[in-house]
RNA sequence: GGCCCAGUAGCUCAGUUGGUUAGAGCGCCGGCCUGUCACGCCGGAGGUCGAGGGUUCGAGUCCCUUCUGGGUCGCCA
């Protein structure tokens, strides 16, 4: 039976409710953590958002329509009591709880609302990822998750305070806009008003930002839910957050001492870590050569090691091939990892096949001096040794090396140095390195589709210095873009746009775009160049990767309230799902092919 | 679309070489208990071993197909 809470009004959360409230009379309201009944002495352990306070009742002393309310109550009822804070003796006391020097001695108690026994435990871990996010409302509950959302509402609040501080406006952008076909995968809205028409939500309010300051707002921000029709993985949905920046008269030293500012000051107020500012700075070339990947995990070395003209002499197969077809052999010194059997290190030769390569060579140093290596035949002890004094290696390390085109061997080695970090816990979740990637290539190649693509966007300004290139190597041009990395993810990416006409229709004639092609997709945007544009240039977050890391977890989805599993549906709502067909017909479409989900989903 | 991992009680898991009636902890139900806070003690219920097919005298265990979830490659201007 639930009570009505008319006459009850809550005094105090429930981790408010500390000794300096001792012998005052409190009424608290939440969830039933835990009854412990003793017979004739009954504890209650009441949740709410704040934490956990304990309320007591004595079967000797309490009225007995109050008593039996309290022995009856399970798990997850949502209850009301008021009673007056008494101090626990000495012995009774609770260290690991915030209000574990006191207690609520029940004297009024109602049961709100009774709940069924839950799928699962508050108190349970490990609980499937389905059932979890099924019943998402009960996950939410558990304290661990209720600390990431306080967290990422700090995050958002501190971001709000710094920008507004510097002088930046949010502004909201539309999220039923126009298709662009360019970059990812679209989500369409049909229209009615114009059946066969549709409306496409944004991958980012890219376009939206730059007429802003066409507009003249100067600075602007906003934080905002994007939308990319593309697979998830553990660190994207399809539908995320960005902290998404946009400034004018700025070159690129504005717009990156402004973003150090911005992570320094919600690193400090959100996790209290002092950030070293100006942060490392390092161009995409020197990140690939060095690490393998132009978001690089700087919180261990293991870097990139170039061996190609040191084995170029051999008489290698496996070297010889990729150097006589301009590709590259490089390895890193895996420090410590002698001691992996060879089983660990068939693993790492999996490992690195999923990248394209075609596997591994590796020399192992035992303590003892001992050196094996997977290529000892093709070794002279000379070139053993030059190998190793290049690695900087020791007894007990362990040297692997790739070869093959530039592109694999950077994807495979960049891989593996953090999968190696991963698997001998070299990094911290806590340790926090941010640096900055510069000078990104403007374009990239597309052998499949036999033309270039804009590697940022197609708004990204190219650098001067870059600028007689454009026509004789495109593929030479660096822009003027710039990412933040954190400890192995992309925080933030950003560019100086382009703001003149000629410079941007230019940049379309490079992408291919014919300038029928161009006015039809982007005709809007370039018109409003027109008409007085300052040169600007900005940034995005993915706020929820910024939230995982500060919170320690490894997927966004325990940043995200109700986020979507791989096949980007819901269990909790179970969408996406069919419509009726007179939606349909009011939006004049027909479905050619259908495929169910639940029924599937049911028949297990 | 490819590859890898997992699926056994409501939850988390164990289950040997294919062999008797599939187990544990938590939760749930009933009883006892006045200082618990992972309360304790006694008793109980609860299983299509994800589903389908196959091999076998015999399958949770082996094989095939499939579903669900996770990770990842491709993809993500």
């Amino acid at each position: 039976m639930s009570e009505s809470m008319e006459g009850m009004k809550r005094t105090h959360m429930c981790a408010e409710v500390t000794e300096k409230f001792a012998s005052q009379r409190v009424t608290v309201m939440g969830w039933v953590n835990k009854r412990r009944d003793l017979g004739q002495l009954i504890f209650i352990s009441l949740r709410d958002r704040s934490g956990l306070v304990q309320g007591v009742i004595d079967e000797n002393s309490a009225k007995p329509e109050v008593f039996s309310k309290v022995s009856n109550v399970r798990g997850e009822f949502v209850v009301a009591f008021s009673g007056e804070v008494i101090l626990r003796t000495p012995g009774n006391i609770n260290e690991d709880m915030e209000t574990g020097k006191i207690e609520i001695a029940i004297d009024e108690f109602r049961v709100l609302s009774e709940a069924d026994v839950p799928p699962f435990q508050v108190a349970d871990k490990g609980v499937k990822e389905d059932l979890r996010l099924k019943y998402r409302y009960i996950d939410l509950r558990r304290p661990e998750m209720q600390k990431n959302f306080i967290l990422r509402h700090n995050v958002c609040k501190s971001v709000r305070d710094y920008l507004s501080n510097n002088g930046f406006l949010e502004v909201e952008t539309p999220i039923l806009t126009k298709s662009t076909p360019e970059g990812a995968r679209d989500y369409l809205v049909p229209s009615r008003v114009y059946p066969g028409n549709f409306y496409a939500l944004p991958q980012s309010p890219q376009q939206f930002k730059q007429m802003l300051m066409i507009s003249g707002f100067d600075k602007y921000f906003q934080i905002v839910k994007c939308f990319r029709d593309e697979d998830l993985r553990a660190d994207r949905q399809p539908e995320f957050t960005q902290i998404d920046i946009e400034m004018s008269f700025v070159n690129e030293e504005d717009v990156i001492e402004m973003n150090e500012g911005l992570v320094k000051t919600v690193l400090k107020d959100v996790a209290g870590v002092e950030l070293a500012t100006p942060l490392p700075r390092i161009t995409f070339k020197e990140a690939m050569e060095r690490y393998g990947s132009d978001k690089p995990d700087i919180r261990f070395g293991m870097e990139l090691n170039n061996i190609t003209d040191m084995v170029s002499d051999m008489d290698f197969p496996v070297f010889k091939e990729v150097v006589g077809l301009g590709g590259s052999v490089r390895g890193i010194n895996a420090i410590g990892c002698a001691k992996y059997s060879r089983k660990q290190i068939d693993s790492l030769v999996e490992f690195v096949k999923t990248y394209g390569a075609k596997g591994l060579v590796w020399i192992s140093l035992a303590e003892n001096g001992e050196i094996k290596s997977s290529a000892t035949k093709f070794f002279t002890d000379e070139k053993m040794s030059e190998i190793i004094a290049a690695f900087d290696a020791n007894p007990g390390d362990l040297i692997l090396i790739c070869a093959g085109v530039n592109d694999i061997v950077f994807d495979s080695l960049g891989a593996l140095r953090c999968e190696i970090a991963k698997r001998e816990e070299i990094a911290k979740d806590d340790d926090y390195k941010l640096l900055w990637v510069t000078d990104f290539p403007l374009l990239e190649w597309s052998e499949e589709d036999d033309r270039f693509y804009a590697r940022h966007h197609p708004f990204t300004s190219p650098k001067e210095e870059d600028m007689d290139k454009l026509d004789k190597a495109p593929e030479a041009v660096r822009a003027k873009a710039y990412d933040l990395v954190a400890n192995g993810y992309e925080l933030a990416g950003g560019s100086l746009r382009i703001y003149q006409n000629e410079m941007q229709q230019k940049m379309f004639e490079m992408l291919g775009f014919t300038k029928e092609s161009a006015q039809e997709r982007f005709g809007y945007f370039l018109e409003a160049f027109k008409y007085g544009t300052p040169p600007h240039g900005g940034i995005a977050y993915g706020l929820d990767r910024l939230v995982m890391l500060l919170a320690g977890v490894n997927a966004i989805r325990d940043v995200i309230a109700f986020p979507k599993v791989k096949d980007a549906s819901c269990p909790l709502t179970d969408s996406p799902g069919e419509v009726d067909q007179m939606q349909l017909d009011e939006l004049g479409l027909r479905v050619e092919k259908m495929v169910g989900r639940s029924e599937s989903a049911d028949e297990n």
